[in-house]
DNA sequence: GCTCGACTTTCCGTCATGGAAAGTGACGGG
DNA sequence: CCCGTCACTTTCCATGACGGAAAGTCGAGC
């Protein structure tokens, strides 16, 4: 049984978080500019969302510098990813699921 | 196509109020008391939210004097209901459910 | 040294939320 | 009839989360 135990996580559960999580765990990673775009929020907005799930353990922010343009790259930890698929769990068994 | 359009939604998305949709949208109605131990709130917070679902039209609430002892009953309104299966669509979308 | 791009942080006002406690209305008892 | 109780409701109050705007930071390049 890989079933995860339902978790609810506040810090997952806030909808610019839910989308941003729900963003990186399809991929490997993602450009900052990307996430900002397809979440919709401001520069700002999103690095203070973004601080707290690296705060939470549960995003890695990678900065590059490449070709001479500064690029953040955001990706889940292995930790993120199990609190977002907890709480993805939890949301199913409330929402019956 | 019995397709529920996704649309995110702040008043059903607070986690009490996502767990009283959650309950009251697999019977036809609850009770206040069960509701709220259900939820694990104190009454003056569901009073609140329960509130709040009302304002917006989703839930119904009936007042009755049953054996004589108020019963408070709890229920989805078809926009509650159909609000509830929209946002559950739009967290399925976002979670890539 | 200065400017630019790409984020970060700070400042600030607003709104949501929960706990505690007082308030309300309908009964049933004395 | 007045009183206490039950089952909620409302009010009061203290946090804390959020977002927008604007200033700040840092490396690259001119």
């Amino acid at each position: 049984m890989t079933a995860v135990q339902p978790r609810f996580d506040a810090v997952v559960h806030a909808p610019p978080r839910l989308q941003i999580c729900g963003l990186l765990a399809a991929v490997d990673s993602m450009e900052f500019a990307a996430v900002r775009d397809s979440v919709g929020v401001s520069d700002s907005v999103l690095s203070k969302h973004v601080k707290q799930l690296e705060a939470a353990g549960y995003v890695k922010v990678g900065k590059a510098t490449i070709a001479s343009r500064q690029r953040t790259s955001l990706s889940l930890t292995t930790a993120g990813r199990a609190a977002f698929a907890a709480h993805v769990a939890e949301l199913r068994r409330i929402t019956g699921g």
